[in-house]
DNA sequence: CAATTATTCAAGTGATATCTTGACGACATG
DNA sequence: CATGTCGTCAAGATATCACTTGAATAATTG
């Protein structure tokens, strides 16, 4: 093989694995698999493709490394490779939010006007929980918490926010969090509780970067 | 627009990005493009490409925001859009080699056999510097040298490496380094100077690694 | 061991990508 | 302002991708 013909085929792999992630779908599905590992039927549902298409893509990311996959009983378990790939995800999305225009206005569409949203860094919320003058509410579905959470947050999935407002205790600052940072669910929380008078930021990223920053987390079992 | 349709154009977006490198040819270019800007005619002949073809790869990226140019006279310059985006790059090779089995294959395909090439971190590299007790060759072409390179490092193109050979001293330690892990040219050199019977060794990294970790450098004017 | 559930496979269709070729446009120089 | 250089554009051929549909496979359950 000439040299040119090497340098192309190593080259054409490490595209490979950009190509992967070059599919809105499988963006979708690497943000998801970020909280924790899924099944196809989860991850079809989350993405809103069929199982055929979802079990293809995954197949996809499989090929390029970036997912392994395991049987349990009938059902098979897809989870990302490593934490890097979940890193790899992050610095590409930091990326496309400093380099994309229309990003911000796909942003958003989808996530609605997040001025009067304020945000809080991770910096300060790992500072200000030491101190306990935080109550951070981790917004995502149960079973995201279940599999880990910042460590002293409490369990708040949206569908039972409002419910939870009613005890939230008003002389304390109330922090939310959810994915990560072009994900709805935090924002949605902090509308509702200001919707009620209670006064809350968001975190500026999610439970992935949290970890991967190395700040203390709960894990499941 | 519903929340789906916000939804998948928000990601396909993330995707585009991830697109963009998601071609060899591309990958290669901004893998150049690392190292500094470049005249559209200059990367064609870099990758091997007909100009037409690489002025279509540049406009895709610089359509997902990874590239910018200016007009220069009759020519035009490309160059990254920021370090974030080389840093993308760099963990994009980081993810692949760690999670793509064909690769290592493939990259002793084109950079032979690596085993007896003995390497030096950048952090061991920065204190042997400090002491003196090293001489490091950068082995880029001369223009990648003139653009920046590693404080204290000499010029030293793999073409004229020979003859700078005959002058090193014998009892100083040589150490080269070239555009990235993947870069031919710091093993060419490592092995040249073996063959003639100098003991050297290779950086594990290059030149855009060693500046976007904070260790010294001269850049140009 | 038949029925059920969860996933994968295979085939087909329309949409995109990639690369080539030749023409066109922008700038510099004599 | 004619000429040359460098880059881009437009059109077309071929290959690859994305999604659908329906059938096949793997493990579980009655």
């Amino acid at each position: 093989m000439s040299d040119r013909a090497a340098k192309d085929a190593l080259f054409a792999s490490f595209g490979s694995v950009a190509k992967a992630l070059g599919n809105g779908h499988r963006a979708e599905l690497v943000d998801v698999l970020a909280q924790g590992e899924r099944s196809v039927d989860e991850l079809a549902s989350e993405i809103d493709e069929s199982v055929a298409n979802t079990s293809q893509h995954l197949q996809v990311l499989a090929r390029s490394g970036l997912v392994r996959s395991r049987r349990n009983g009938t059902r098979v378990i897809y989870r990302l490779a490593s934490d890097r790939v979940a890193a790899l995800w992050n610095e590409l999305c930091g990326v496309a939010s400093t380099h994309l225009a229309e990003l911000e206005v796909l942003a958003t569409a989808y996530l609605g006007a997040r001025s009067e949203i304020e945000t809080v860094s991770a910096e300060e919320l790992a500072a200000r929980l030491a101190d306990g003058q935080v109550v951070l509410l981790d917004v995502r579905p149960a079973r995201e918490y279940a599999a880990g959470h910042i460590a002293g947050a409490f369990p708040a999935p949206l569908d039972e926010l409002e419910q939870i407002a009613s005890y939230l205790a008003s002389d304390k600052d109330v922090v939310a969090y959810c994915r990560g940072p072009y994900c709805v669910y935090a924002d949605d929380a902090v509308r509702l509780l200001h919707a009620r008078g209670i006064s809350a930021r968001r975190l500026d990223a999610g439970f992935p970067e949290w970890r991967r920053a190395g700040y203390p987390v709960a894990l499941a079992g």
